[in-house]
DNA sequence: AAGTGTGAACAAGTTCACAGCC
DNA sequence: GGCTGTGAACTTGTTCACACTT
């Protein structure tokens, strides 16, 4: 039963159901993998290999309902649930996470904002109040949190990330340029635009490419 | 002598320079494959694998003397040149972007920042005036860009793509949830925290891990 | 003695190709 | 007839294990 799905197919499926979404709205109603595969760049058999790891969703000879498909990919990545999430952080990136409108969209509820400084807190975000940090603890304990998004400065990254654990929080996006460690049953993502630059000026110097 | 090199590894690199710096600061001179590996999560015969695409940078018996690893790794990536950036679009996120001083401290130069909204067309950001999207064309004809940050609305993030690459930008880092198509000689990366999380609530909703 | 560099073994992930079903 | 689902073939990426160097 307990087949170990492959991490990479994971990080597709949002990808996946993104365009779906997308053509829904567009009133596409059935799509086949082949079509599929051109618009998102995946050969049609790693998608239809993909699902085939959740179930069979697929309509012999005709493809994909795009609502079944969705409501299968939204139920298996736990789309169709809300998830709190707080941030951690408001400098001007964090602003710029907080008041992003797309979390709520999606189902990512803003919850709480924590920062250090005098200045911020007690100023409202996205309809937020700006919580101080030493609130962070002790809230932790009464509220239920699933995602913490860390925006302090590089520095602090480790001790956020400890203090959001020991609160509970099973699921770290770390905008951070600090390798956060965590223990293993714990989520972790990071955003570092820096690792994505220095791997495309790799390419730039080295225009024997082959990418 | 064009032996193709995994795209893992490439993106591996940056990593493995970001800790060796680090490591320098503190005064460290000498590293084993063994010790970095334990502090980067990878296995030392990984490290050692991937550096040896590249060359012999190792000292038997002793491990990689951190200032030469250093030089090779930032030779290879390309990081001992300057690399001039673009923002396109200076909403929250793409003000976030432009003053973050990571990106000057790496070499990345961001030399101009454009948006369409004349509220913000003129102010300054990081030193940097803000131009009208309209001069871009114009500007890249006269200017050579390496890469464009692309922070616009969703929408309109395949035309500043076009534009941008009709101009002759090789790279292009975008921010914006839209997929970007683009030829295949075109580096291009996309930070989409939503699909982050959508990973990671898959994760939490199935937490039979493994992970 | 310690630790690299690397072919060979292994594991993971992708694509093929076709049986099966609508 | 067209397209899924999936074992099997293949390709890519990782780890092992040891000869070699200092």
């Amino acid at each position: 039963m307990t087949m170990q799905i492959p991490e990479v197919v994971i990080d597709r499926l949002p990808i996946y159901r993104g365009f779906l979404v997308r053509i829904k709205e567009e009133g596409r109603t059935v799509i086949s993998s082949h079509e599929l595969g051109i618009e998102l760049d995946v050969t049609p058999a790693q998608i239809r290999k993909d699902l085939s790891y959740f179930g069979r969703f697929g309509k012999q000879g005709k493809g994909y309902v795009v609502q079944d498909l969705l409501d299968e990919l939204e139920n298996i990545l736990g789309l169709d649930k809300q998830w709190s999430v707080i941030v951690i952080g408001l400098g001007r990136l964090g602003r710029a996470v907080a008041s992003y409108p797309g979390f709520k969209e999606e189902g990512f509820n803003i919850t709480s904002c924590y920062d250090v400084s005098s200045e911020v807190i007690g100023t409202t975000i996205n309809g937020i109040v700006v919580q101080s940090i030493e609130d962070l603890q002790n809230d932790l304990t009464k509220k239920h949190v699933d995602i913490g998004i860390i925006t302090v400065s590089s520095e602090y990254a480790q001790n956020v990330a400890d203090l959001l654990i020991k609160g509970g929080v099973a699921a770290i996006l770390n905008y951070t340029p600090s390798r956060i460690q965590v223990p293993k049953e714990i989520e972790l993502k990071n955003i570092n635009p820096i690792l994505f630059l220095q791997s495309m000026t790799y390419h730039l110097t080295n225009l024997n490419k082959g990418n």
